[in-house]
DNA sequence: TTCCTGACTCCAG
DNA sequence: CCTGGAGCCAGGA
């Protein structure tokens, strides 16, 4: 049983790692290549929160020196998170300049560009 | 403490 | 194909 304070989460994630976990696997992003805020989750084994995540990335602009946020978009490759950027444009340039190609506020060739960490950092069980 | 919101997703119509 | 509702978790009022 958990403790009164843990439970709450029942994906039992230590809460005060939970976005250093996801900051995390947001650094080990390749350049180039993009996933979206469910994979992270899932990789975290939060499974459906993906909302969380999105919500440590609202948090990652604080950190120095700040991390690939931009290469988190959702789930359709579309980027969702371009307002919270310095300029709205911001994301869709710092992608760009990796050789993504954006169209519309939507990655093209998401399928191809995606990188999967529950696959790619091979987690064991 | 309760209520509301959100860089998300999934599922039913 | 599009829309709405529900589940999810952490912070802020």
């Amino acid at each position: 049983m958990l403790p009164p304070s843990l439970r709450k989460s029942k994906t039992l994630f230590d809460k005060q790692n939970f976005f250093e976990r996801v900051f995390a696997v947001v650094k080990k992003i390749p350049r180039g290549r993009v996933t979206n805020y469910g994979a992270i989750a899932n990789y975290l084994g939060t499974g459906l929160s993906a909302r969380t995540v999105g919500w440590a990335m609202n948090s990652s602009h604080i950190l120095v020196p700040p991390i690939p946020a931009h290469r988190v978009v959702n789930r359709n490759g579309l980027l969702t998170g371009k307002n919270h950027f310095a300029t709205p444009t911001l994301m869709e340039e710092l992608l760009a300049a990796e050789g993504v190609e954006v169209v519309e506020n939507k990655i093209t060739n998401f399928e191809k560009l995606f990188w999967n960490p529950s696959e790619e950092l091979r987690i064991k069980k």
